[in-house]
RNA sequence: GCACCCAUAGCUCAAUGGAUAGAGCGUUGGCCUCCGGAGCCAAAGGCUACAGGUUCGACUCCUGUUGGGUGCACCA
């Protein structure tokens, strides 16, 4: 089951045998593909060593494979670069690449964004909310069938509290941010804020038509902001039932697991208990108000019983590691086998001073602030290097790339590390960045406008005989692999740092034609531009598609 | 107290158990009468927190220690 996505790799695995890892050799000048002998070698009782000399040496050349050399316990394979070259260009320009049959039949619920209502959408929202985005497209890319979930925190004591500092204070006209003020200001000010946020919560589960309308006020307001964030950052989603809708099914939940004995009376709390965990989980307060565990179990009830996911995700940060480990158990022990395919997938926190952010703590930095001053940036540098660049272009663009540069800054680290908010990172335009890929491909955009010519049918791609562009093409190979772990592991940053490997090759063929015009992609050699150019357009086109798997924008001019 | 996560260049981060641990930022020095310099090249910078273990091979897996972060019943 090694990654041989590209014909080359299988030519590799096959001069092998067995079910070899074909990878890329640690130096370029070593080879194109690299196959370890050591399971083989084991598995024949002879020295990996040994074994791969004979393999060398028996290699016979075939049309994707020139040679191969022995290399200690490696046998390093050299392309029939030629034939190569034609294959990658055609895969790339017919969004071939990519195995898109990989998930056929099989869907992917993925549940991520899932803010609080009556809340700001915060900088820190960012992470879970372009990892989320970014798998989904991902998971699209290769054939599964994805359904985007945002579970919506629209329920439970917090919004009663959000209702009675309405119904106390009232509010100078109804916007997230006045609710945010209303939140914020209770919890601060009341003494038994959540012991009255429980009691309007008593009066919403009891359906009390003024509080009922009251909520769904706050609801819409709260979600017409967050539809404006989502529409910036491109993302639709499928399927929209929050708590609110779930809440509901509490009573069937309960009495299902009190006629199995499972439920357990705890302080006048409704819980079960778990095996191997000290806490139990708690259903339904002393109220008997549902609580979000309750919900989450109704949640995922309905994700089974309408989409049937062969994996259901969660993204949600770290913070709620045990609740999802709770959860879980629970699914489990009310015999749903099918908890099997819920996974939570954790982030690290995003982190202001050092510390965690939350509304409570009051040190929130705004997601729009921050795009704000990012489209600033990409302003000020495109009046500075591209000052022709018509208005409304300008206007288009800044939002792109500045959009582009914090959505990269989310997801180039690793999910599982926390991140410190550094505004100047966040919005930055230089070195390894969302933006130095758009102007990767803006370049190749460039290029392709100023040689106005038709794709060529005959291209002869011996004449790519430079080992930049070499280079280029072989990078193109690795698109495959990089989407697949990302979708496999759930690390979209592994789509980020395959695009800045193939950004940088590709630079550095560019750049080779600033030096020696020869080497320029639109010489006078017309056999040699056609070719040339239809490797520009490979490249365009899988940074288009990569980009498009992070949720970053390509503009062909910046 | 218990649990989970993290620790790699001055800083921010990469590295499917494999070959000489790589980028960006910052520092120093180069490269466009230009196919877009938001770029490219080069130099300098590492006992991969520490100590053991597993194996042909460990930044990667296991155990322990230290340091930091985050959770741990009526918030979500």
């Amino acid at each position: 089951m090694a990654s041989l996505y590209t014909p080359l790799h299988v030519a590799a695995a096959r001069a092998v045998g067995g079910d070899p890892k074909v990878e890329a050799p640690p130096r370029p000048e070593l080879g194109d593909f690299a196959v370890g002998c050591f399971a083989l070698a084991k598995a024949r009782g002879t020295n990996p060593a040994q074994l791969a000399k004979e393999l060398a040496a028996a290699f016979q050349p075939d049309e994707w494979l020139a040679s191969a050399t022995a290399a200690g316990p490696f046998v390093n394979f050299r392309a029939n670069r030629a034939h190569a070259f034609g294959w990658i260009v055609q895969a790339a320009l017919r969004g071939e690449l990519l195995p898109r049959t990989l998930g056929a039949g099989q869907t992917i619920c993925i549940d991520y964004g899932s803010p609080n209502i009556s809340k700001h959408l915060a900088y820190h929202h960012i992470r879970g909310t372009t990892i989320g985005h970014s798998l989904a497209q991902s998971f699209r890319a290769l054939g599964y069938r994805v359904v985007a979930i945002n579970f919506l925190g629209d329920w439970g004591t917090t919004h009663g509290m959000v209702l009675a500092a309405y119904e106390k204070w009232g509010a100078p006209g109804l916007t997230i941010d006045t609710l945010n003020d209303l939140y914020v200001r209770f919890r601060a000010e009341v003494p038994d804020a959540e012991d009255q946020g429980r009691a309007y919560l008593k009066r919403l589960e009891a359906g009390d038509p003024q509080a009922t309308a009251m909520w769904q006020r706050f609801r819409d307001v709260s979600w017409a902001e967050f539809e404006d964030v989502y529409r910036i950052l491109g993302i639709h989603y499928d399927d929209l039932n929050g708590e609110a809708f779930f809440w509901r099914d509490a009573d069937r939940i309960v009495d299902k697991l009190r006629a199995d004995k499972m439920l357990v009376e705890s302080e006048g709390a409704q819980v079960v208990e778990l095996p191997g965990e000290k806490t139990p989980i708690l259903l339904l307060t002393k109220d008997g108000t549902t609580l979000y565990a309750t919900r989450d179990v109704a949640a995922a009830e309905f994700r089974e019983r309408t989409y049937h996911p062969t994996r259901s995700l969660y993204v949600v940060d770290r913070g709620q590691s045990l609740h999802f480990r709770q959860l879980f158990k629970l699914l489990v022990k009310m015999g749903y086998d099918w908890a099997r395919v819920c996974e939570h997938v954790p982030y690290g926190l995003v982190r202001v001073g050092g510390k965690k952010t939350g509304t409570r703590l009051g040190n929130v930095v705004l997601m729009r602030e921050v795009f704000a001053i990012a489209e600033d940036e990409v302003r000020a540098k495109i009046a500075e290097v591209n000052p022709t660049l018509p208005a409304d272009v300008v206007a288009t663009v800044a939002r792109q790339v500045g959009i582009g540069a914090v959505v990269f800054a989310n997801l180039a680290p690793q999910r599982d590390k926390d991140i410190d908010f550094d505004l100047d990172k966040a919005v930055s335009l230089d070195g390894d960045s969302g933006p130095y890929l758009q102007y990767s491909h803006a370049r190749c955009a460039s290029i392709i406008r100023k040689a106005n010519e038709p794709e060529a049918g005959d291209i002869d791609f011996a004449l790519l005989a430079h080992d930049a562009e070499w280079a280029v093409a072989r990078k193109l190979l690795e698109f495959p692999d990089a989407v697949v772990r990302a979708t496999a592991a759930c690390e979209p940053h592994t789509i980020c740092h395959y695009l800045l490997e193939l950004s940088a090759d590709f630079s550095r063929w560019y750049t080779l034609g600033n030096s020696d015009a020869s080497l320029r992609v639109l010489v006078d050699d017309a056999p040699v531009r056609r070719a040339r150019l239809a490797l520009v357009r490979a490249v365009q086109a899988v940074l288009r598609e990569g980009l498009s798997l992070l949720g970053i924008a390509a503009p062909d001019q910046m």
